[in-house]
RNA sequence: GGAUGGGUGUCGGAGUGGUCUAACGAGACAGUCUUGAAAACUGUUGUACCAGCAAUGGUACCGUGAGUUCGAAUCUCACCCCAUCCGCCA
């Protein structure tokens, strides 16, 4: 959600920003119910002022003759004020619906394009892994060494299913509790949210009313979500912070649930793509300035490219183009991991930063230093998911026996150094 | 699944259809008094939108939305949310 007033002075901005991220949106529409909408508004107040001041009259009349005349004057007026209404409310629900629909504008940072092939790199880290042996890819590797039944997984859930198992298991929470020490080390407050969440949290972070697809839903009309970033959006909503507070950091951890309702022909194989997996997602919310969002979303991003250094696995950074980003998003870093037996980067990472897009729609403000309420700014980034994760790392780590070298960093949380022996 | 009670400002909490510009209390802030502090006393104390360069003026907001009325925090209806009890489950 942007500001109608931000909307209207900057109508071109928003045209040119509707074109790049390759949204259907005509600002015209919405600038013409806007002006619809203030002319009733204006006129609608002035008949309330009229009323207002006679309220007064008809309480203190002198006279029942008086009183009568001074009523049956304001049913004249009730009934034009009555017609304001209508056209108000008619307009309304067109301009509610049209300012759902109005896209945030993307950093000048960002590229042209009609699709993720279009990303533009702006890093590469690492030698891409050599093998002196045909290597297999993860799901050959897993289901040999007993830590992957994609058979049964599909048999119990469906299309997309999986079981993981064995030391697949145990290298998830090897995972899980070095992310936990590495983010929470600095300066992420670790939180466990509610992933079944209101309606309201995901039209409040900008995931409905597009994203309706690709959510499961309960039959009591609340939604499943697809990250911890709507809970933890969700956290601080219709609340007032200080600005002593910001920057507020959370590292959620939470299962994912995602319908993949688009992309049924996308991935068909393996732990790339599937309905349900934890991730751990880093949320900030900062103070509202332009400078902020941008130093914090390097350090979102930077923060996952090192964590992904540190376990040795071969990566790229790139900013997504402008068809790339989603409604409110700004700008966007992708990590992608090197995936030997693709010969291809798949993405493991996603930061974008919003201004006060979200927040705007969430209600979430501070008292700056001078005592303003201003909106925060928020922003988030993939900390880490599984089993997106063991993909790529067993890829990259597989020995020719058959065997999988475990990250040193990782030994102390998993508890050997060779998976399979 | 069944039953009941309730949503008012920063908080607690009143509120017979018109003077609600929401009582009263607490908190916060400022001032008086004081060597300083406390106490006491006095005053101030929300958000959003519209018009305007501004000073300012207007409108709305008592969970949300409709309705009745010249006029709604107050009456009617629907919905949302919160709490408690019983049952069931962990």
């Amino acid at each position: 959600m942007l500001d109608i007033k931000f909307i209207r002075e900057n109508k071109d901005l928003i045209a040119i920003a509707a074109k790049k991220k390759h949204i259907d949106f005509d600002v015209e529409k919405l600038i013409a119910a806007d002006d619809i909408r203030r002319k009733a508004m204006t006129s609608s107040e002035k008949l309330r002022a009229e009323q207002n001041a006679a309220n007064d009259g008809i309480a203190s009349a002198k006279t029942p003759e008086e009183r009568t005349k001074l009523i049956a004057d304001m049913k004249v007026v009730k009934v034009a004020l009555e017609k304001d209404e209508e056209t108000l409310k008619t307009v309304m629900k067109d301009w509610q619906n049209l300012m759902l629909q109005v896209p945030n504008i993307p950093d000048m940072s960002v590229p042209d394009g009609n699709s993720d092939a279009d990303n533009m790199e702006i890093k590469t880290w690492g030698e891409k892994t050599k093998f002196a042996f045909d290597p297999k890819d993860h799901v050959e590797i897993m289901t040999a060494l007993g830590m992957l039944d994609l058979e049964r997984g599909q048999k119990v859930h469906g299309f997309r299913g999986y079981y993981l198992t064995g030391d697949a298991v145990k290298l998830c929470f090897a995972i899980w509790s070095y992310a936990l020490d590495f983010f929470g080390g600095r300066g992420f407050l670790p939180v466990i949210p509610p992933i079944v969440v209101r309606k309201i949290n995901l039209f409040g972070t900008g995931y409905l009313p597009q994203g309706e697809e690709d959510m499961y839903k309960t039959q009591d009309g609340d939604y499943l979500a697809g990250t911890a970033e709507v809970p933890l959006m969700g956290l601080y909503a219709d609340e007032t912070l200080t600005v002593a507070e910001l920057p507020k950091k959370f590292l959620g951890f939470s299962p994912c649930y995602r319908r993949e309702a688009g992309a049924h022909g996308k991935d068909v194989r393996g732990l790339i793509r599937v309905n349900e997996f934890y991730k751990l997602e880093q949320v900030i919310l900062c103070e509202a300035n332009h400078e902020a969002s941008v130093k914090f979303h390097d350090e979102v991003n930077a923060n996952t490219e090192q964590f992904i250094e540190s376990l040795n696995i071969p990566y790229r950074t790139v900013i997504n183009c402008g068809a790339d980003l989603g409604l409110g998003q700004v700008k966007k870093y992708d990590i992608e991991l090197w995936v030997p037996k693709e010969e291809k980067y798949r993405e493991i990472s996603s930061a974008s930063y919003f201004h006060d897009f979200q927040t705007r729609r969430l209600n979430i403000r501070y008292r700056d230093v001078e005592g303003t309420l201003r909106y925060a700014h928020s922003l988030n980034g993939t900390a880490i998911p599984t089993p997106r994760i063991l993909v790529s790392l067993i890829e990259n780590f597989q020995q020719p026996d058959g065997t999988i070298k475990v990250p040193p960093i990782l030994v102390k949380y998993f508890g050997k150094e060779v998976i399979g022996k």
